[in-house]
DNA sequence: TCGGATCTATACGCTACCGTATAGATGAAG
DNA sequence: CTTCATCTATACGGTAGCGTATAGATCCGA
């Protein structure tokens, strides 16, 4: 058996690099041929149509999203904050994973099938959150309050443009995570 | 002079509202003219071509999303939550400008030009916010990291498919807005 | 009613992409 | 060194979109 020269999985990796890059409508079988070095020719011979690859992208991002993000973080272990925080990092700091996870989610906004995905992976990302959260915090009500604020400040911060004069964004988001990941004051 | 049977301002109007269902890739002239029920004849008239219609769609966005929504806040007045939420209502709750700004915001990631009218929208309403939220928190670091949080939670709520339960979305956005626009515990 | 500016339909060449077909190259197994 | 599955290059027809050209329709004002 010849070993695959181009395999499935190139295919699959540079898919989602070209998803990353711009969006779904990006990902072209000929794009992807031309940067793999290669022609269209093998790509059938792995894939039914464009629309499988899709689906095959969805599958690898899911699961890297998901097990591989969940297993890591509990394997290293820490403090609740800490653990928030290397979750964070793990995807919205990776530079091969962020893109992806941001150009799924614009593109959840218009197909509902990748949305569905999209709520299987937020609803354990939103788990480790409760958890981590409810550490601390005692009123369920507001861990998922401040679950929902952590998780959309990872979001949003990567979709907000502003500026904040002598501050470095770091700079805020820092203060914004010790408003929501230390233990209220009102609170015992 | 005979009147403009479809003028410039009805390509750009069907303009954003295929940006907004599909992103900048949704935006094309034939399809446009389709949808008006006409052929691309007299799109030409108009734009130089493709991109320049896509220029003057931004021009509109960043009008619509600066000038009239802080004119409107500014004359309408209440109390600093009140005309916070009216400035996210404005444009996080209006069926029309909401998937505009999402698809922008995912469109400013891959253009530089975008981003910066982006930057020019963002920190206009992120003033708004630093102007609400300083008339009742005193530190002006804290009041820098609340109103990022504040935006970015209006942004990021919309590309967040998370569950929550028993609860509602609005009712756990509705603890998070009190987290963040009540007068801090420990602050007098 | 007529002139002329303005919009429209149609047709064209061009490029990019999809999915299919087919013949050739490649390399491991025997 | 042959065999054979696997990968690859190439070519094809089909669709969709861009931008241009041009002739015809429409409608206001004189």
């Amino acid at each position: 058996m010849a070993t695959a020269r181009t395999p499935r999985e190139r295919w699959i990796e540079e898919g989602l690099r070209a998803l990353a890059a711009g969006g779904p409508d990006a990902v072209r079988v000929e794009a992807l041929a031309k940067r793999l070095g290669v022609t269209k020719g093998g790509f059938y011979g792995f894939f039914a149509d464009r629309g499988a690859l899709l689906e095959a992208m969805l599958d690898t991002w899911e699961r890297e999203s998901t097990d591989e993000v969940v297993e890591r973080v509990e394997l290293e272990g820490g403090d609740p904050k800490t653990k928030i925080h290397r979750a964070g990092m793990l995807t919205f700091s990776d530079d091969r994973l962020r893109p992806i996870d941001l150009a799924v989610r614009d593109w959840a906004r218009r197909d509902e099938a990748v949305a569905e995905r999209l709520r299987r992976v937020d609803n354990v990302r939103m788990d480790l959150l409760r958890e981590m959260i409810g550490t601390f915090c005692p009123d369920p009500d507001e861990v998922e309050a401040r679950s929902l604020l952590a998780f959309c400040v990872a979001i949003g911060a990567n979709f907000l443009a502003a500026d904040h004069g002598h501050r470095t964004r770091a700079d805020v988001l820092a203060r914004a995570a010790d408003l929501l990941l230390d233990r209220p004051p009102g609170t015992s």
